[in-house]
DNA sequence: GTTGCCTATGCAACTCGTTGCATAGGAGGA
DNA sequence: TCCTCCTATGCAACGAGTTGCATAGGCAAC
């Protein structure tokens, strides 16, 4: 459980609202570590009462008041601890895969119902490399004078450009793939039974 | 949620008991879709409730008796339903990639502690990429003779190993990174105060 | 010959995450 | 004018996932 370091570290890199770091794990933290509002209220809350963050009600015009929120000494401290502790395994789960390996045991016209989803996943993925891109542009344009803290994020934000590079170079591999056995398929032999269920 | 649906996946390839889906998912199907043996205990009781699995005790000698499970009719429809409906968009947790950012808020200590981690992380995504290459050599020697469901399972397995070499790049990079920051690190400005929150 | 690991299944308690709903004022368009 | 969307926060209920523990026989090593 580490939603509670993801928003401290959030809240570092700038105070705001629950609102606001909901509206971050849209868009910018969420993209390694999602939350829902409900989950960030909670937890705010939770992390008030524990000291480690801090609140101001602050007053808008034309808009309903909100708490901003900043890393107060005891969250630092919990982050620092937590960084020293080693990293959990993640837990991964990908939909696609697990389709992909199903259409094996439907009849021909799953596979054309699954190219066109991983042609809607193919889009969605390279409109988010391209915001990777564009935010790159806007955020690091000068990448010889970047401080640590801009360090870091670049060096993230690397990683995320990659993996959807990856991700875009594998669903063509797999359209490729998908398209030549909707083609070939006559009543082919999907269906065998008693393959090995330990594959890699 | 789709549990249900990786285990039939899996029971599709393969009948087997509980135990024996426990140990898959923690070898092969486990690898894009985790779990443990209490889900997968529990999920089976109500998926032969439901008659999506059909189960036979099988008595072994030498060790304790166990209940086979295979893919039934209702399972097969059910696959096929949910295979039909657009994949929901993953959540994804990198927790590793938090921790990097967190690193801007610690002292040059943590840099240390994150390097070793991230070279933890290095040694055992090497590991697993050499386990998928040897699962390929072992599973597909001859990839121009494969029939429908080999194909989906290799293109699958493709997709896991080119994870991986994106991986194994991106966490060099990291190192590269951290090591260059670890070194000319005097007191910089890591604290540095409100920079934008909302960037990619 | 006892210690520890493997197979095989399961209960109970807990935490985490999701979903639906509610409030409430202001902005902007049909 | 009404409808919808946006900001901003929150409750309540449910379902999914995790953790710790329990049983119980067999096998292998020390």
């Amino acid at each position: 459980m580490a939603l509670e370091h993801a928003i401290l570290v959030s809240l570092l890199e700038q105070p705001g609202s629950g609102y606001e770091l909901a509206r971050r794990f849209d868009r910018s933290i969420g993209r390694f570590w999602t939350a829902t509002h409900q989950q960030i209220y909670r937890v705010l809350r939770r992390m008030e009462a524990d000291g480690w963050v801090a609140a101001e009600e602050v007053a808008q015009d034309g808009r309903p008041d909100k708490k901003v929120y900043s890393a107060a000494g005891p969250g630092r401290a919990a982050l620092a601890e937590w960084l020293r502790e080693p990293v959990e395994p993640e837990t991964v789960r990908h939909e696609l895969a697990v389709k992909i390996r199903a259409a094996a045991f439907d009849d021909p016209a799953a596979l054309t119902v699954l190219i066109a989803e991983v042609e809607r996943h193919r889009e969605s993925h390279s409109a988010l490399l391209a915001r990777y891109l564009h935010g790159e542009q806007r955020d690091f344009p000068d990448l010889g004078a970047l401080d640590v803290q801009q360090e870091l994020q670049h060096v993230v934000l690397r990683g995320g450009i990659e993996f959807e590079r990856m991700n875009l170079a594998w669903l063509d591999d797999v359209l490729t793939t998908l398209r030549r056995l909707a083609d070939g398929r006559g009543r082919g032999t999907g269906d065998r039974e008693q393959t090995s269920g330990d594959r890699v």
